[in-house]
DNA sequence: CTGAAAGCGCTTACAG
DNA sequence: CTGAAAGCGCTTACAG
């Protein structure tokens, strides 16, 4: 590989001057960087990045770690899309990903440390957004630009950057869908409890139901850890309710909502006549199952650009400011959600548009 | 961020000593290394990659460019398993992996040649199998560690290491399985007539029907370059062939084949009474779409891992001793094929098992 | 506009 | 087992 010296030599200039000709910012004169250029051109000479960032401390790479990398995982659009909006805005930037796997959640900070503490990243998007694990405050004792993809808590938010789906009005909206078709009893089946998503998802749930006056039964909460058995399973719990069993039930994900339908079909119920079912994410699936899964479409690909794109800001400008985004999600109404079925309740508020 | 430096001088060494310490080749005593390794804990000093790459010339990186990222190219599983079995085999060798979007395909080999003249990975792992973009050639030319994932033209065969899918077997399998069920009139749906999988495929569907004594009409043959649309279009276009119409449609990915069900559907034509649908790829999506797709199962997360520990080893070894390797697929026979309706064809070898 | 020199943070033959 | 020195391939103040 041809270095900076050996185009130096043919160009018969100093290998200062051939770098300052690839740095673009210094001013050389048009004849020098001609023969610069076309001594370069022919030696197939391209400035070695790692040297280049070695003194300059600058990578123009931003990390990534992928938290689990499990089968299911890349099942759910939620990953591959965020992937898609990071790897858009890096491209559009000039800049590259570097991502590492994990193996669960204490995994994933010491791959964080490790990009970060070896310089391979100028900063890193951070996708956890677990309660257990104190994630936030370790990445802001590291002193790392990064960026959070999720809501921070409660007592950092104003030091850092974050970008998350409005997941309260997005779960407000699912569940009042709901309620207007005349619902009262309605389930929530969250992904991991674990899961701040899950958690504030739980809160408008219930938020939700109490302003419209109605009872929440503790039965009628469950976690199916995201994957579609875990939808399947909180089925098979609730069914033994009698009446009291959910007419309704909204899922934290398509995964699980597909799972609820599968466990519905085998249970014989008929959806959206007998039983009503949501999704989230919007996931390509979710327009193919039968019937076609109403869902809420939570731009994923978007928070994964304006993760890349915040954090690209805070190293290149070092402007430190921490800013956030809280992305809109809206209703995608399709066949899985009906009126109640009048054997259970009147209903009391028309249908949704 | 400590150096070590900071770190030899606060165990009172030299920097090599340090060094040494953490490259863990050389032999030191043990009082010296705890020395070391506790002045390095305490100064929350981890070596920088950077810098030693620079010197060893060697990232412990695998570079990859994703192709084209547009929307729908995250839908399909193709590319989010392969990426997922790189990930797999990239943390299990303490690799990374570092990408790059592209736009197109001469942008894409210029990504490719960026990331490996700027030294920043030991190879890549390069997904492109395009007729008209001499792709290998070029990177050989660049005389840089490459593991292809897909057929090698046929020239540089035994020059390259490479992995893919047996897509000639896959595609007789799921030929034959039409075949089986009396279909005469076999439509192929390819992706991209310039894609080496498309021709490959287009090849074992006509050797496959001329085996069996059956007769290719071109107008059975058509592209969907992959997606749904692609696959709707399709129908609309052989619909216009009367008695002539397939009775069977066999598309290279699963996308196709559900824009080829969405079409029969609006036609009113019954799946599988009527007509049989086969895709390919075994997505997640396959299994629930009305009626479940009879599918040829690829393990694109399988090539992913396979490719990424070929480029580990023969970075690893300086093994440059090319090798290749071929993943089995298997047919997932489901809902959306059958027996050719009687009014066409009698069935002459019996249901498939 | 261009050259000469120092240095980014490591590694590794060479001594001892 | 450890130290001293050179160097990986760049960048960038400092001169002129």
């Amino acid at each position: 590989m041809a270095t900076i010296r050996d185009v130096a030599r043919k160009a018969k200039v100093h290998p200062s001057t051939v770098s300052r000709v690839f740095s673009g910012k210094a001013s050389i004169s048009e004849a020098t960087r001609k023969r610069v250029l076309s001594a370069a051109e022919n030696l197939g000479f391209q400035p070695n990045a790692i040297a280049r960032s070695l003194k300059t401390q600058k990578t123009h790479t931003i990390g990534m770690v992928v938290p689990h990398v499990f089968e299911g995982f890349f099942d759910d659009s939620f990953f591959p899309q965020i992937m898609r909006g990071m790897l858009e805005a890096a491209y559009q930037h000039h800049f590259r990903l570097i991502v590492s796997g994990s193996q669960g959640y204490t995994d994933e900070i010491s791959q964080i440390k490790d990009i970060m503490r070896s310089s391979q990243a100028d900063g890193i998007v951070v996708m956890s957004s677990r309660l257990d694990v104190d994630t936030v405050d370790r990445l802001l004792e590291l002193d790392t630009p990064f960026v959070l993809i999720g809501h921070p808590p409660k007592e950092n938010h104003h030091q850092i950057s974050w970008v998350d789906a409005d997941n309260q009005i997005a779960t407000r909206k699912a569940i009042q869908h709901l309620i207007n078709l005349g619902h009262k009893q309605i389930a929530y089946v969250g992904g991991d409890p674990k899961n701040l998503t899950t958690r504030e998802r739980q809160q408008a749930y219930e938020d939700t139901m109490r302003a419209s006056g109605l009872a929440i039964e503790p039965n009628w909460i469950d976690y199916g850890y995201f994957d579609e058995p875990g939808g399947y399973t909180a089925v098979q719990r609730m069914k033994t309710l009698g009446n009291n069993a959910p007419t309704a039930y909204y899922a934290a994900n398509d995964l699980m909502a597909v799972g609820i339908l599968r466990a519905l079909t085998e249970l014989g119920r008929c959806v959206p006549e007998e039983v009503s079912v949501m999704g989230t994410n919007n996931s390509y699936l979710s327009q193919h199952t039968t019937p076609a899964l109403t869902t809420v479409d939570v731009p994923y690909a978007e928070i994964g650009k304006k993760a890349v794109e915040l954090l690209i800001t805070q190293v290149t400008n070092l402007n430190k400011t921490p800013s956030s985004y809280l992305e809109d999600c809206h209703l995608v109404l399709r066949s899985s959600t009906g009126p109640v079925a009048s054997s259970n309740q009147p209903d009391q508020s028309g249908r949704s548009h």
